[in-house]
DNA sequence: TTGAAGATGTTATATTATAACATAGTGTAT
DNA sequence: ATACACTATGTTATAATATAACATCTTCAA
C-alpha cells in the first residue's frame, strides 16, 4: 500500500518535472530522468556512489561520470539539491517554486526537512547589500535532532 | 613590511588561542599549534592537502591523520571552521566569541569574509522552535562576487 | 546533409577522508 | 616511584568523493 502510495507521488513529481522541462527548453534524456527515477526512490538523501550502484543494475558498465553528469544536471536545474555538509543528493521539494531555502537535517534517523523562508532571502540580500557582495549561491544547512527523534 | 605585520596578527592570534586553551583545558600540542600556525599564514581559506604538503617541509613523515586529527581538533573547539561548500578550512575571525556566523566567498579572489549575525540566531532559533528541531550545526556559506571584484 | 553543439561512453586519475592498529606520552591513584 | 588508564601521535592501508581528458554518438538547425 505504502509503495504504491510512494509510486504515485513519484510519477506526479516526475510529471511536473517532465512539464517543467518542456517549458524551459530543457533535455530530460532518458539517462537524466533514469538517475532522478532513482532518487525520488530515496525516503531522504542519497549518496552518489549508492546512486551509481542502483543505477548499474539498469546499466552495468555504468561509471562515475554517468552520475555525476546528470546530477549537475539535476542540480543546476533546480530539480535536486547538492548537501555539502554530508556530500549528498536530495530532490528539491519544490522545484522552481523557490530560491532559497534551507535544510533540517537529522542526525539520528537522517530524515531531512527543506524548508523555504523569505527570512533567508532578507539575510541573505541584507548582507549583499551592505556588503556590497553579488550572492550566486546559498547553502544552508542545520543539522542537529529532529522532533521524532527527541522524543 | 606586510609581512611583518601578517606575523604580527598572527602572534597575537595565537597568544588569543593560547590563553582559550588554557583557560578551558584544552591541549594545544606542538602539533596542533604548528598545524594552526600554518593555517594562520593563509590569507584565504586552505585545503587539507595543501597543509599536508606544507607541513611536509617540518615533518616529511606526516600523512593525512596527521592533519586530518589537528584539523577536527581545532575545529571542534571553534578556532578554525570548515567551508563546506569548498572543502577547505580557515581561521575563525573571532574564536570563542559568537556562535552564529556566515561566510561569503568570493568565486573569483577566493577572498572569505565571515560575518556574525544575531539575524542568523534568529531564523536557526525560530525554526527551531517552529518545527520542534533542536540544532547542533549550521553551515551557512553564500558565494558569489565580491565588492572588489565587481568593479 | 552536414557540421556544430551537446550528450554519453570510457579510461584513468585526482582529491578528500577515515579505519585500524601500533607506539609514545601524560597524568594520577596508589 | 609505579603502574594504569587515557589521550595523542605514528603508520599502513584503503575508502569515499569527484573530475580530466578524449572518443563516440545524437540531435537539430542552417
Amino acid at each position: 500500500m505504502k509503495n504504491s502510495k510512494e509510486n504515485k507521488n513519484a510519477n506526479i513529481y516526475m510529471k511536473n518535472i517532465e512539464k517543467l522541462c518542456k517549458s524551459n527548453n530543457l533535455k530530460l534524456t532518458a539517462l537524466r530522468k533514469q538517475v532522478l527515477e532513482l532518487i525520488l526512490t530515496k525516503k531522504s538523501f542519497v549518496k552518489a556512489y549508492d546512486l551509481l550502484n542502483d543505477f548499474k543494475k539498469i546499466q552495468p558498465n555504468a561509471k562515475p561520470p554517468t552520475i555525476y553528469r546528470s546530477l549537475d544536471f539535476l542540480e543546476e536545474n533546480g530539480f535536486i539539491h547538492k548537501l555539502q555538509s554530508l556530500n549528498a543528493f536530495i530532490k528539491c521539494a519544490h522545484p522552481k517554486e523557490h530560491d532559497n531555502c534551507y535544510f533540517l537535517i537529522c542526525k539520528k534517523c537522517n530524515n531531512i526537512e527543506e524548508v523555504c523562508s523569505s527570512k533567508i532571502e532578507k539575510v541573505v540580500s541584507n548582507t549583499s547589500k551592505e556588503k556590497n557582495f553579488s550572492p550566486k549561491n546559498v547553502t544552508f544547512e542545520i543539522s542537529g535532532i529532529c522532533n521524532k527523534c527527541m522524543s
